[in-house]
DNA sequence: GATGAATGAGCGTTCATTCAT
DNA sequence: CATGAATGAACGCTCATTCAT
C-alpha cells in the first residue's frame, strides 16, 4: 500500500493511484518551496494533471495538506521506531531529533499546519498519538540510562524539533541551509542531565511550565 | 524623528506624519492578530484612514511590513542596550532572549518575514548590524564572566530566540501560549559552559557549523 | 416498449435497458428533490451506475431531462384518458387539473423545462399534441354538459394547471406545500359558465386573447 | 433618493452611485433574460464595470438579488397605493393584479427568489409586510363593495399574481408573451362573489385551505 | 493631501462531458 | 458495455494596487 493511503479507502485504479502519488509529490515540493499559500493550480501544473483532477482526489485544499501531513507522520513513526532500536538510548534521542528536524527543515510551511489538521482529522489525531507514544518511550529509555534530564517528556521532543526546524525557514540569502544543525546541538546539550542540575538557581524559564498538556 | 521613519525621507506634514503612525500601529495590531495575510483594507480600517492613504505612505504592502520590522528592530536594540546594563552578564543574556522571544511570540507571521526584508532594505540591514553588534557584546561579556559557553557568537542569540519564538505560532488549540518559556529554559541550559564541556565525544551536531555567516 | 423510450431507438440489451430505467427513476427523484441544477454525478450515484453509463444512454443532460418529460407526458395522457371516462364531465375536468397540478407541484424545476424540450424533441412534440387532443375532448364534453364556460379551449387547461403548480415552487419557509389547492379552487370557479357571464362589462383581461396559438 | 437605496446607507459618491444604478439596471436585465443563474461576470459586463466593482457594492450575489427585489417591492407598494386611490374598488383589485403580473412576467427567475430573501433580509421583510397590508386594504374595500368574494385575503392577491405571471416563463417559441392576460381574466372571474356562491357543492379544492399563513 | 471607488489577476471549487481501462 | 478518471471552462469571490474626486 502506498504511503499516505488509508487502509479503508476504496482501491484506486492504477492510473488514478499514479496520479494521486504525482499530486502528493508535487504538493510536497511546491509547499516546501513556496509555503502553504502555494496555489492548487501550481501544484496541479507541477504534477502534470488538470486542476480538477487534484480536486477529485482531494476535495479541498485542506484535504491535500492533511494527506501530506499523514505521509510525514508515517515517516516520523518509522523513524521513531528505528531510533528505539538503537543500542545507545541517548543516540536514539539524538538521531530522532536530527532526522525530524532535517525533514522539517525542508518542509517550510507544512509543520505549522500540523496541529490544526490533527484536530479535524481523526486519522491524523490517532497517528499523532502513536508518535507521541513512541517518543515517550524514547525519552523514558534515555532517562533510565541517565542520558537525558528527567524533567523532559515525550512531547518535548516534538516541540524542540519544531523550534529547531523553524530556523530553516529564515530566508537569509547566503545562509547555510543546514544552520539548524548547530542549534540542534545546543538544544541537545541542554537536554543532558548535567545541564539540568547545573542550572543557576533562580533561572526563571524552565520551571514555569512543568507539564505541558498536549493532546 | 518618529520611530521607523527613514532619515532620508522628506519631512512630512504634521497630519501626514500622524497618519503614518496610525497606520504602523494598526498594522502591528492586525498582523499580530491575523498574520501577514491580513489585508491592507483591514489595516487601513483599523487605522481609521482611507486605503489610498495607506498606499500613499507605503507604496507596497511589503514597504509597510518593512517599516514594522524597523520599529521592532529599534525596540530590540533598546532591549539589548538595557540588558548590557545588567550587572549580572548571564542575566543580561537571559533577559534579552526572554524579551525577544516574548515579543516574537505575539508577532506571529512577522518574524518569518524579517530576513527577506532585511536583504531588500538597506536601512533595515544597517539596523540589523547594530543589533548584532550589541548581542555580540552581550555574548562576550557573559563569556568573560564564564557564564556562557565560549563556542557561541552574537548572532546565535538571534537564531535561538527565533527558534523558540516560532513555537508560539504552533496553532494547537488549548496549547499554552507561553509554552515557549519552557523551551527557552532548555536552550538556556544548553548555553551554559558546563553543558558544552559535558557533551559526549562524537556528538555530531554542534560541531558541524562553527561560524555561521550572516550578513 | 419501456416508458419514455423512443420507438426508433435500436433495441437495448437487457442490462442496458435496466440501467436506463434506473437512471430515469433516479433522475426523477433527484430533480424533484433538488431541482434541475442537480448534478449528473448525483443522479448516477442515486441510480447506482457510473457517470459514464449515464452519458452513454443520454449523451446530454438535456436528453435526460427530455426523457423524463416524456415519462410525465405518458402519465399525463393516461390521466386525461381516465378523466374522460368519468361520468360527470365537470368532475373530469376537475380531476385532470388536480392530478396534473399535484404532480407538477413536486417536480419543482421540471415543469419549467417542459416547453424548451418540446420544441427540440419531435417525439415530445407528438406526445404533447396527443395530450392536447385529449384535453380538448375533456373541455368540449364539459361544455356540452354546460359545466364549463364556452370560451375555453383544451390548451387552456394546460396553462391553468401550470400556473397553479408554479405556486408549489415558491420557497416560503413554513408555507403549506399544498397551498396550490386553494388557488386551483379559485381557478376552477373562474372556469364555470356562470363566472363567464357575470363578468363586468369592460373587463379588459380575458377578452384580449381569444385564441392562443400553441403548437 | 434613488430607488432601492436604503435610507441608512452612507451617502455614495456621485460616480459610485451611478455605477450602483448601472449594476442594478444591468442585473434586472440580465436576470430577466437568463434567470437567476446568470453570472456576476455577465452582469458586470452588461453594466460596463469590472466584476470587482459589482462585489464592492454587493458583497454577495445574494445581496444583489435582494437589492433588486427591494426595488420591485417599492414599485409594488407604489402600485398598490395607486390602486387604492381608484374610485371603483373592483377596478383597484384588477389593476393591481394586472400591473403586478405584467412586471413579474418579464422578471422570469426573480419572483421565485423573493421569499428566501425576505427571510434573510429584515428590510425586505418589512417592505413585504407593508405590501401585504396594502393588498389587504384593497381586498377589504372590494369586499365591502360586494365586488370580491369574501373568502379571499390580501395575501391571496400575491399568490394569484405569482401564478399567473409564471406563465410568462413558459418558453414556447411563437407563444404570445402576453398570454398571461387571458388567464388573469379567468382568475379574476373566479374572484367575483358570484363565482364563489355558484360553485357546485362538494367541490373539494377551495375549501381545503381556509387561512394560508404567510409571514 | 486624503479619500472612496475601480479593477485585473488570481483563488479554491464545481460540473457536464470525454477518455482510458 | 460499463466504469472511474480526467479535464476545460466557468463560477463566486478577494485583494493589492491605481485612479478620480
Amino acid at each position: 500500500m502506498a504511503v499516505g493511503e488509508s487502509a479503508t479507502a476504496p482501491a484506486l485504479r492504477a492510473d488514478a493511484a499514479r496520479n494521486r502519488e504525482l499530486i502528493v509529490a508535487a504538493a510536497i515540493e511546491v509547499f516546501a518551496e513556496r509555503g502553504l499559500e502555494a496555489s492548487t493550480a501550481d501544484i496541479a501544473a507541477r504534477a502534470g494533471v488538470g486542476e480538477a483532477t487534484l480536486f477529485r482526489r482531494f476535495p479541498t485544499k485542506d484535504d491535500l495538506v492533511t494527506a501530506i501531513i499523514g505521509v510525514q507522520f508515517e515517516e516520523s513513526a518509522a523513524l521513531a521506531e528505528s531510533c528505539l532500536a538503537d543500542e545507545d538510548p541517548w543516540q536514539g534521542v539524538e538521531r530522532f531529533l536530527y532526522g525530524m528536524a532535517e525533514r522539517a527543515a525542508v518542509d517550510h510551511g507544512i509543520a505549522g499546519a500540523t496541529k490544526e489538521k490533527c484536530v479535524a482529522s481523526p486519522t491524523l489525531a490517532g497517528e499523532r498519538r502513536r508518535i507521541l507514544d513512541l517518543t515517550s518511550q524514547l525519552v523514558r529509555r534515555a532517562q533510565k540510562a541517565d542520558a537525558l534530564r528527567d524533567d523532559i517528556a515525550g512531547q518535548d521532543l516534538m516541540f524542540v524539533m519544531s523550534a529547531v526546524a523553524s530556523l530553516a525557514d529564515l530566508p537569509f540569502p547566503g545562509l547555510r541551509a543546514d544552520l539548524w544543525k548547530r542549534y540542534l546541538g545546543i538544544f541537545l546539550d541542554g537536554l543532558r542531565p548535567e545541564a539540568a542540575t547545573r542550572l543557576r538557581p533562580g533561572a526563571p524559564s524552565r520551571k514555569v511550565i512543568e507539564n505541558p498538556e498536549v493532546e
